[in-house]
DNA sequence: CTTCCACAGGAAGAAACGGCTC
DNA sequence: GAGCCGTTTCTTCCTGTGGAAG
């Protein structure tokens, strides 16, 4: 399953047996044998024993080949599964847990060995991963599984007819194999036109333009195409009935009673434990067959799963005893999220490097969480939609310039100052409102509901810790360098 | 106890847009 | 090129509400 050890690497023909840089002197230390006295840009950044051996095993799209504490939950799934191998229906599944706890690793191992089994067992079974945080209209959804299997269907087509060209050419040559005699010949043909015109029928599904039953339809066709038993794994699938309703739940659960060759099974993953709630109770009782819930992990647990990849990632002695428990520590505060840990750990690791130190020490993992905290904001901020930024702006000039936090109508006040100097479109309150809520949900403003009885009710805002950075990242967008000017005029208005 | 402020936030639908069909 | 379809963004209209003031 892992092959990161072993994958091709294009720089291995510089490396012996033994890892060692024959390219330069072989020894461990990489230090050019050229003249040495100048010292290139790269020279000072390399001194020093490097602290990793394999850094990939730290992050999020690594799949481990074991995932300690969730051995249960693993084989709970996999007894549910394992009904496709009989050419059964498997049960609906959904899995529950918040973010880190493990679902969707666990979730893409067994269907890996799932489909790994099926290949033993000659029974086609296919698990096809949809993110509905990405994917999150019905169209969409379906739209991406007809344009997969229909690729995956003319793959095979293709197989196919290269195969039976193959035949008909060396049974005209005469070299065909015996049980091949001429007489065959015209049935060899006609399954090739069969499967050219199959080809013809396939169309791949735009981004848009269809109407959904035709999307429908085609990948209906497709999935029934070839006999096999499909697991549709729809991750984050909240985001999706959230965003589109239950619509494309309920005909994927009703999907089989018209299907002829294949079977299709639904394992849906979810943050939300109550999501349920809001669906139409046939699908919930058809969608939810077998549930499994998938509970934080605690910091010791979070301690294994990081001392179990530090063992790979890390070379020996890289670590000072506190790093593991610290880490486990922090991300057991965030809701045990193990993603969290590894973040954590590696970049405490970074860290380390930077600074050339031989062991990841205590204060590196607490910079790394400061850096992990204000990385993410950075880049949210980054990414955001004009308008939005102007809000946000708004919000940072009143809080610089003010005492208390500011209300939604003051903030709504300065975002008009702001449109009006930069000529830009002007939105209404009530989608500002919106966009506060949008800000505050990303965790770069903190807005909350209060009452001022007489003087109504409204939301007090203000900025979470990074508000200098924040602001220069937002300065740096180009549409904002004409407003250097404008920060007087707000001042004045508010002091 | 009633009033009333200053919004919050839901519902519905308009507008704009990309991409399709015929 | 007109007419659909799905999606996103935004507006309009509306009802709801916590609690200080009266």
């Amino acid at each position: 399953m892992s092959d990161k050890n072993q994958r091709s690497n294009p720089l291995s023909a510089g490396l012996d047996s033994g890892g060692s840089f024959n390219r330069f002197e072989t020894g461990s230390q990489r230090k050019p044998t050229a003249d040495t006295s100048r010292g290139s840009l790269f020279d000072e950044l390399l001194e020093g024993e490097p602290i990793f051996d394999d850094k990939d095993v730290l992050r999020p799209a690594y799949t481990p080949s074991t995932l300690p504490h969730r051995e249960a939950k693993i084989n709970e799934m996999a007894s549910i599964l394992a009904s496709a191998l009989r050419s059964e229906t498997p049960s609906n599944i959904l899995i529950y847990g918040k973010t880190g706890t493990g679902k969707t690793a666990s979730s893409k191992y067994v269907s890996e060995e799932l489909e790994r089994a099926s290949d033993r067992y000659e029974l086609p079974c296919h698990v096809e991963y949809v993110n509905c945080e990405v994917i999150d209209t019905q169209y969409r959804v379906f739209a991406k599984l007809a344009n997969t299997f229909i690729d995956n269907n003319l793959n095979a087509i293709d197989a196919q007819i290269e195969l039976l060209t193959e035949q008909v050419r060396s049974l005209r040559a005469g070299d065909g194999p015996e049980e091949l005699t001429m007489d065959n010949l015209p049935e060899l043909l006609d399954r090739i036109q069969a499967l050219e015109a199959d080809q013809e029928n396939f169309e791949r599904v735009p981004m848009t333009g269809w109407p959904t039953d035709r999307v429908y339809e085609a990948f209906f066709d497709a999935v029934d195409y070839q006999e096999c038993v499909v697991i549709i794994m729809l991750d984050e699938i909240d985001k999706l009935v959230e965003k589109s309703g239950d619509d494309t739940l309920y005909n994927l659960s009703r999907i089989n009673s018209d299907l002829v060759r294949s079977r299709v099974s639904i394992m849906g993953i979810s943050n939300d434990l109550r999501f349920t709630d809001t669906l139409d109770p046939r699908v919930r009782s058809s969608l939810g067959e077998e549930e499994i819930v998938f509970p934080p992990y605690d910091a010791n647990q979070l301690r294994d799963i990081l001392e179990h990849r530090a063992e790979v990632a890390f070379k020996s002695n890289s670590l000072t005893e506190e790093v593991i428990p610290l880490c486990a520590a922090y991300a057991a505060q965030e809701h045990g999220d193990a993603r969290r840990a590894l973040d954590l750990l590696r970049t405490a690791g970074e860290l380390c490097e930077r600074d050339q130190s031989d062991r990841v020490e205590v204060t590196h993992v607490k910079r790394a969480q400061e850096k992990l905290e204000l990385d993410r904001i950075i880049e949210v901020v980054r990414t955001l939609p004009h308008q939005s930024k102007l809000v946000l702006y708004a919000t940072i000039l009143l809080d610089k310039y003010t005492d208390s936090n500011s209300k939604t109508g003051e903030v709504y006040d300065v975002y008009r100052q702001l449109c009006e100097e930069l000529g830009s479109d002007c939105l209404t309150q009530r989608r500002v409102t919106s966009l506060i809520s949008e800000l505050d949900m990303l965790g770069i403003i903190n807005a909350v509901v209060v009452s001022k009885g007489r003087y109504g009710r409204t939301k007090e805002i203000s900025i979470s810790k990074h508000r200098d950075e924040t602001e220069a990242v937002l300065s740096s967008d180009s549409r904002f360098a004409e407003l250097g000017d404008v920060q007087p005029y707000i001042q004045a208005r508010f002091d």
